[in-house]
DNA sequence: TTGCGTATTGTGAGCGTTAACATTGGAACT
DNA sequence: AGTTCCAATGTTAACGCTCACAATACGCAA
């Protein structure tokens, strides 16, 4: 910068002036600034910048599990939200996840200069621990609830879920069974509870619970289970991959669907589509997520407060694995 | 520092001596310095010691199609080395690939203070791209094939794809076709190269080639053009979403796998193991990958010159949608 | 001409570290 | 006692920028 300056025969402050569109510079001086920038082909130095001022324009994203579509899906979602919004990501993806872990991330995080977090908070100990953030660094949350202090953005689990159980309802099968996942998942609560609920309004007996992994295996060796119910003929199951292990081992055994069972599942992965047979599901629209978890952020970074739980609506794709119950 | 400095009688330089493990600080000066830096719960400032060394630990991680398992699984192997190595990870997705934008981004990245790149390069432009590199910052790529002057990792896409089509020939199939990706993706090309290699090694007739576009509409579309060649008995699919969409117009068909046509994918995502059925595919150990990645970027960093390219062997894994050929 | 106000430019002090060099105080040796 | 040496500590100057304020210049009215 000083270079900048000598060439342009100026004061570095003119330079910084230039640099920051200030619009009490002459335009001559201001040509002569930009003359010799292009020159010497100055780059300004985020990092001092980041010194003086206290800013950095980066983000860090917190992550586990990216092994899931949903995780990944939410992470790129931010990714792309904080590129258009000018920031860079500092990704952190936790092998585990409990209290300690999460501040700990958020803390290097924080130490590493970041303006602000957003934590991908799947597992309940995430949100745990997002209770008891020392507030000297903005946080967010992606999360399913509201449970917690810090602001979050969230996908209505639950009105996606009784979604999907009400069209099953209304393809007039009695009741509808459901294949959870792991208990420690908020969101595989809130689909449990979204199911429930919409189970419970229509007059409907609730089923026993089934629990999955997310996994195609445990999805696998549930239907296992269900083979023996006679009564099943109706499934909504927590997520896409358990569901893919579902069909095989239906297919396996001969069961058909949606024959004999109807199926739905949840979120929408790429390959959904094109199961045998493509599968009806809720889709989650990360790409918005990511915008509102962003928005959200930058409000708390910006010092301007604002609403404290964005939810954004989940939508049911209908496809051939659900059909009429038979009667 | 300074804070911590005065609480302890110390100059900071004493400070930064024990922040750095320097041998020469007497243990009781150590001592008092550590408990000054607990009593004020002091952070060194990371972004302060960036400007003073020119250091950030810091690395930049370029993605485009962070959409597909490959690019994403490879993301997240880097930056679990990354996170190990004690690096932070900023990750950058492109929108899309061509060579200006790829050197925009190291650009950027670099105008950020990261201490070195890897370019996700799967496109050839990508690849391209990197030759005109400006190198006043390390920079590495993951890409198939070695056509770079900077240092790469690499998935040996060829060899995989010559297990696929010799396995495929081994269960005695005269012939083996193969529905590739995209010209434009490195990967696809060379995968194409070993499956026509393989086929010409055991004096096979080279089938002609089939494209697609990764996605699984694109297999189902090839699908609808191999349901008409009736000498058709065995099928490389450059990637396993593409092989599902070839399973499920094949099922469509009646045409069954592995009875009249057995298939290999290539990938192994988490849902392969659970198609209709099963399928036999080429696994990728991206965090394998990764870390050679990191070795290769390191070594790049620290200015200790090292091999320029690595090459990180694929895996067959054989499951049920291959079978011998009936005569 | 004088003076005032505003537009434009400059100055100096940080921001929190590290690097290079300078200083001090003993212990060990002659 | 005088040197020499080394361990332990301190001092100063960057690193490249922004902020707050100071200073100059210019236009115009009185």
């Amino acid at each position: 910068m000083a270079d900048v300056a000598r060439l342009a025969g100026v004061s570095h402050q003119t330079v910084s002036r230039v640099l920051h569109d200030n619009p009490n510079v002459s335009g001559r001086t201001r040509e002569r600034v930009l003359a010799a920038i292009k020159q010497l082909n100055y780059r300004p130095n985020s990092t001092a910048r980041a010194l003086a001022t206290g800013r950095s324009k980066t983000l860090g994203v917190i992550s586990s599990d990216t092994k899931l579509y949903g995780s990944a899906a939410t992470l790129f979602g931010i990714e792309r939200a904080a590129h258009d919004a000018d920031y860079a990501v500092v990704v952190t993806s936790l092998r585990s996840v409990n209290r300690e872990l999460v501040l700990e991330a958020i803390q290097r995080l924080r130490d590493q200069g970041v303006d602000g977090v957003a934590v991908i908070a799947t597992l309940r100990a995430g949100v745990d621990a997002l209770r008891h953030v020392t507030p000297d660094i903005p946080v967010v949350a992606l999360a399913a609830g509201q449970h917690t202090s810090i602001p979050v953005a969230s996908m209505d689990q639950r009105a996606g879920a009784a979604a999907a159980t009400r069209h099953l309802l209304s393809l007039g099968h009695k009741t509808v069974w459901h294949l959870a996942g792991p208990v420690d998942w908020q969101q595989a609560e809130e689909r449990v509870a979204g199911w429930k609920s919409a189970l419970q309004a229509a007059g409907a007996t609730v089923p026993p619970l089934l629990r999955g992994d997310w996994s195609p295996r445990s999805g696998y060796a549930a239907a296992e289970q269900l083979l023996k119910t006679p009564d099943l003929t109706a499934l909504f199951v927590g997520n896409d991959q358990m569901a893919l292990g579902v069909l095989r081992r239906f297919s396996e055994a001969g069961r058909e669907v949606p024959g004999d069972v109807s199926l739905v599942g949840f979120d929408d992965i790429p390959e959904a589509a094109y199961f045998s047979p493509p599968l009806t599901t809720v889709r989650q629209d990360f790409a918005e997520l990511g915008k509102r978890c962003l928005e959200l952020l930058l409000a708390r970074i910006e010092g301007t407060e604002q609403a404290t739980l964005l939810v954004v609506p989940p939508e049911l794709v209908v496809r051939e694995s659900t059909a009429a119950a038979r009667r």
